[in-house]
DNA sequence: TCAGTGATTAGG
DNA sequence: CTAATCACTGAG
């Protein structure tokens, strides 16, 4: 865990409990409506706040990330069609969407974009974490956690500057039914 | 390399 | 109702 508050707001040099319950510098709405190709790098370097108890929350950077685009993408799950699982993609940017694989592994998605386009980027790796899996079991992420609102939620929300980290680009992982265009499409991004 | 694990989905 | 699938992980 990199950083834990307590209820008397230690932490961050400056930042108190109650900065961190309002979510003081955590991104707005418009962050996440533009197009997931721009936003997807743009995660990379945040921090992702999340409330584990009353009074304690982790804050861990983004160093990991990949982006799932639109109906036309055959790695996005969105396109299969508008399903109950998906419909949380069809809305605008800012929710989360998280759904369970294999089983045992909750993943963790921010929706991006517009209304009507589905697009997420899957939070694949955080400071000291590698891999979805391991990093939503670190940040104790569930399906309670689907579909909520990162611009309004007390107990999630992302926040950090607009400096851009360098970054490196790859293919997404573990898609290999989508073919092999939309496997190779570089649009995995870390530190 | 490969099994584990259960929600989601399409199809009868 | 059934059966297939799966944005993964860790053991060997």
């Amino acid at each position: 865990m990199q950083k834990s508050f307590s209820k008397n707001g230690i932490g961050l040099k400056g930042e108190s409990h109650i900065d961190l319950i309002r979510g003081r510098d955590r991104l707005p709405r418009e962050f996440y409506l533009r197009d997931v190709l721009i936003v997807a790098p743009e995660i990379l370097g945040k921090y992702i706040v999340v409330r584990l108890q009353k009074g304690l929350y982790s804050k861990f950077r983004i160093t990991d990330v990949e982006a799932y685009r639109g109906s036309e993408d055959k790695a996005c799950h969105a396109s299969k069609g508008r399903t109950v699982r998906t419909d949380i993609m069809f809305r605008e940017g800012g929710y989360l969407y998280v759904y369970l694989i294999y089983g045992i592994y909750w993943m963790l998605n921010v929706v991006t974009g517009c209304e009507d386009d589905p697009q997420a980027v899957l939070i694949r790796g955080v400071d000291n974490i590698s891999g979805p899996g391991k990093t939503t079991k670190m940040l104790k992420i569930d399906s309670s956690f689907n579909k909520e609102d990162l611009v309004s939620s007390d107990r999630i929300w992302i926040e950090g500057t607009g400096v851009l980290p360098d970054f490196r680009t790859g293919h997404r992982i573990g898609i290999d039914y989508a073919g092999e265009y939309w496997k190779s499409r570089p649009w995995r991004y870390y530190i």
